[in-house]
RNA sequence: GCACGCUUAGCUCAGUUGGUUAGAGCACUUCGUUUACACCGAAGGGGUCGUGAGUUCGAGUCUCUCAGCGUGUACCA
């Protein structure tokens, strides 16, 4: 057994214990035996640096892969990152702007951005490996993915090109978001709602309309054809039908045509909508709807991708800007009377989260993913297999039923793709997979390669989230049946921030389940956001960012690890600060320094064996690991990582630390203190990886690694225990000796002399030494009592008798006060235990072993009543 | 507007099919400690589990009401 210093120094050790590891090979799964475990690395974009949420995700991997992996599973974590489209790109963009590039696209072109964009995202990708490989993260960097790389550009254009020849994937004119500042589309997903005060304006067309609507977008309303009223109100049942044709100044008057429908509210406003098909969604979908029902109305544009008005608006408004075009207009209507009403309201508008800029709603040829089309060959949609694999299993196979922790979070999935509308999948960014459609003439060919001369590739790129979604099998192998793909899909286990639920899992679900007819996964793990002490999200425009590489470097990885992991629960936020990383850091050195007591105190070193002779105090820490490790196990396997670390550490700091090497430093138990040692090690491991690495290798000079030492079981430590265990005796005697001398405060160099009158006189002296180091006394006096029944050692310890005899102790009535207070309320303890007995109404209804633990509990109580007054009878004396 | 979540000790939070006298960390009080550890030890105080009702032998836990906070989402004529 050799020394540790005296202090760890996480900076120093942890890069080679990583190197250490990564040499070994175990990291790859192909140099493990036993069952399959997979999790797929979430891949985190290559915008910048990785922030405290990426170092939360890779500790709660890493302790999932490290449990599993020490459990004899062929465990693999497989790495990636995220080419991240249009967020890259804006990030680039923004960079450029700022040195000086007013309109990097303009002024660069495609292929000189893309190489911009290229090297900036590589550099971030090197930064964020690098930030992954110091959290401890084991994950098998052999097969390390890029969602921009060949193979999963491959995976890319073959799931596209059956999507669209299931007639999946479309090509459609509709109303999308438009960002004017990004010059490219948002999905609806994509758009982030700001609430800003604005005015609403309630107005008429003409003198002559009939029918005052309300807006607050005036300028829009040179692009209305129609008036929406519902169908049964009588205001303006009679105009139902009619066509009125208004001058507003557009380039040539509009014909306003009256129609219903009942998704407008009668009592909302003026009950009347002003339809304008071009810029919003739901006129939009009205527009759709007549054309359907032979009845159609005009569709027209006046406001343009550059976001200003078009030729369609009239010669007075084209060019204006989108504000420039609204206070003209609402000067018009001041003018001529038109204008009813102008009121100051607060609303909510859309705007692109990567952007900033309030998104316009633009009629325009885009790529459109149909998720209520039945799919060839199965016949249901793709909304009805994302539903079925995770309320029945897909296909009605519970095998392929995806469970979601906490599951509440199905009831919020369900209902998103209820209300989930077509995908919109292309985007007009240059940063991202190109889509695979080439176009000639009239003809579309789609596939990866131009199939001849004069064929002109689609100019845009997909949604991030197309390449996302197919990451848990475009990581595998797939399309070949490779060993990977054959071995760990579905991936076991995925873990994942509620922000993303949407944007990632259920897209994860809709690719996997159309694709491969399989789940991407089978166990989702959902984790509540990061926030700081006050409860504010972190960002950088707030300022309370906290970069993970510099706690590490002040604290360590395994301070950071465990200080993100203790207080969770799942689905619920986190909020994080010093104070927290401080305690966990305090552990870690706790747990060092146990070793350095080891180092210093056990010479006598043997193996533990099961022949192992126990003191009272032995089997009791056995005992209690035995315990522990059987709680811990479950809480990992049911993803309570807090609670597992809770109570293990209660059980080092608390049990071992503070009772059992104290213990030892008089028994000397050399076997039983290390073998428990070694045991925390390996239960600690998943958790703070690299100090009990570097424990176990610096102290113990073991061959194998503890990373891939076996994870031990409750049923390591099924040993016979003794059952003349007096530990918890020892115990309470000791713990009474504690409260007295707390209750008159008596100084610990005082002479204490306590008389224990017992008839084992023999055992109580060899246990002196015990009691005295930890009740800090300094001298003890034995008294025998032969009239004491000696029938067994444990009966011996009931009939114990003490009397603790303090010098110039004044206040004798505070103890005795102490006491009484304690039988009160053990004596109504017991009244109320009684009365719930007593009760017929319990003891038929309750079940059998709440019953009994009641029983049980009255005897315990009792036993203490009568403790408490022989003690406060003996203090009379 | 709708949905979901939260409300438990001074602070940050656990509390798993309802079942011992509701827990932890930090902070606080008192006492101690120089030989594993002050990034320490022992003891202690502190909670009508947001309000009000209900179901039950039994409610922090289930149901309903109300209040405060937060998140998502829709509408925004």
């Amino acid at each position: 057994m050799k020394e540790l210093p005296k202090r760890y120094e996480p900076q120093k050790t942890e890069a080679d214990i990583y190197k250490i590891w990564e040499k070994s090979g175990f990291f790859n799964p192909d140099n493990l035996d036993g069952e399959p475990f997979s999790i797929i690395m979430p891949p985190p974009n290559v915008t910048g640096v990785l922030h405290l949420g990426h170092a939360m995700e890779d500790t709660i991997m890493d302790i999932m892969t490290r449990y599993q992996r020490m459990n004899g599973k062929k465990a693999l974590l497989l790495p990636g990152t995220d080419h991240a489209a249009v967020a890259t790109q804006a990030k680039v963009e923004k960079l450029l702007i700022a040195d000086g590039i007013k309109n990097p696209r303009e002024e660069l072109g495609r292929e000189k951005l893309l190489e911009k964009i290229r090297t900036y995202a590589e550099n971030s990708k090197t930064t964020i490996l690098s930030q992954i490989r110091k959290m401890g993260t084991s994950c098998d960097w052999s097969r390390l993915a890029y969602t921009f790389d060949k193979e999963r550009s491959l995976v890319v254009n073959i799931v596209f090109k059956k999507m669209y020849e299931d007639g999946l994937i479309y090509r459609g004119h509709r109303v999308i978001n438009w960002s004017v500042k990004g010059q490219s589309t948002c999905s609806d997903d994509e758009l982030e709602y700001v609430e800003r005060p604005a005015k609403l304006y309630t107005f008429k067309y003409s003198k002559d309309f009939p029918i005052t609507i309300a807006t607050t977008r005036p300028e829009t309303k040179l692009g209305d054809t129609a008036v929406a009223v519902h169908p049964d109100d009588k205001r303006y049942q009679k105009y139902i039908g009619q066509t009125f044709t208004v001058d507003v100044g557009a380039l040539k008057p509009l014909n306003i045509k009256i129609i219903s429908t009942t998704e407008v509210e009668k009592d909302f406003g003026t009950g009347a909508l002003g339809v304008t098909p071009a810029h919003s969604p739901i006129d939009f979908a009205m527009y759709e709807q007549q054309k359907a029902s032979g009845d159609p109305i005009d569709i027209i544009q006046v406001i343009g991708k550059d976001g200003r008005m078009t030729k369609q608006a009239g010669t007075n408004y084209e060019g204006l800007t989108v504000e420039q075009a609204r206070e003209k207009f609402v000067a018009y209507l001041k003018e001529n009377n038109l204008l009813e009403k102008e009121e100051d309201i607060i609303q909510n508008v859309g705007t692109s989260d990567r952007f900033g800029d309030i998104v316009e709603s633009i009629p325009m040829t885009q790529w459109f993913v149909d998720v209520n089309k039945k799919i060839p060959h199965k016949n249901r949609s793709l909304k009805e297999l994302m539903k079925e694999a995770v309320s029945s299993g897909l296909n009605n196979d519970d095998t392929k039923k995806i469970n979601i922790t906490p599951s509440r979070f199905e009831d919020t999935y369900f209902s998103w793709i209820n209300n989930l509308r077509d995908w919109c999948i292309s985007r007009q960014v240059w940063w991202g997979h190109q889509i695979p459609v080439w176009y000639k003439d009239d003809d579309i060919f789609v596939g990866d390669k131009s199939p001849g001369d004069d064929w002109v590739q689609d100019p845009d790129t997909l949604d991030t989230w197309f390449s996302s979604g197919l990451w848990t099998f475009s990581t595998l192998g797939w399309p070949e049946e490779t060993i990977d793909f054959k071995t760990f899909h579905p991936t076991n286990w995925m873990q994942m921030g509620r922000d993303i639920l949407f944007f990632w899992m259920a897209r994860m679900i809709l690719m996997t389940t159309y694709t491969l007819d399989t789940i991407p996964f089978k166990n989702v793990y959902i984790h509540g956001m990061l926030k700081d002490k006050s409860g504010k999200k972190f960002s950088k425009s707030a300022g309370n960012t906290m970069d993970p590489i510099d706690v590490i470097a002040k604290y360590g990885a395994d301070s950071l690890r465990l200080s993100l992991t203790t207080g969770i629960a799942p689905g619920n936020d986190l909020k994080i600060y010093p104070e927290k990383i401080e305690s966990a850091r305090n552990f870690t050195t706790k747990l060092w320094n146990i070793g350095r007591y080891i180092n210093s105190s056990a010479d006598n070193y043997t193996e533990f064996t099961n022949d192992t002779t126990l003191s009272s105090a032995d089997a009791w820490i056995l005992s209690e690991l035995k315990r522990v490790i059987s709680q811990i196990t479950k809480d990992i396997d049911e993803y309570n990582f807090s609670h597992a670390s809770e109570i293990l550490r209660t059980f080092t700091w608390s049990y071992f630390a503070d009772w059992y090497v104290e213990i030892h430093k008089i028994e000397k138990n050399d076997a039983i203190l290390i073998h428990v040692y070694k045991t925390l090690l390996k239960l600690w491991h998943p958790f703070i990886p690299f100090i009990t690495e570097t424990i176990w290798q610096e102290m113990f000079d073991e061959a194998k690694l503890l990373m891939i030492t076996k994870y031990p079981q409750s049923s390591d430590f099924d040993m016979q225990l003794n059952e003349n265990n007096n530990f918890d005796l020892i115990q309470e005697l000791i713990t009474h000796i504690r409260n007295i001398r707390a209750t008159f405060k008596v100084p610990t160099n005082t002479n204490v002399d306590i008389t224990i009158i017992t008839s084992a006189n023999d055992y109580i002296t060899s246990q002196k030494t015990l009691i005295k180091k930890l009740a800090n006394v300094k001298n003890i006096t034995m008294q025998k009592d032969d009239s004491l029944q000696k029938t067994s050692a444990s009966a011996v310890f009931k009939n114990v008798k003490l009397y603790v005899h303090l010098a110039n102790i004044i206040d004798i009535d505070k103890e005795k006060q102490r006491l009484q207070d304690e039988i009160n309320n053990t004596k109504k303890y017991i009244d109320n235990v009684k009365k719930r007995l007593a009760s017929e109404q319990f003891t038929q209804k309750a079940p059998a072993h709440i019953v009994e633990t009641e029983k049980t509990n009255l005897n315990v109580a009792q036993n203490k009543l009568d403790k408490l007054s022989e003690n406060l009878k003996n203090l009379n004396i």
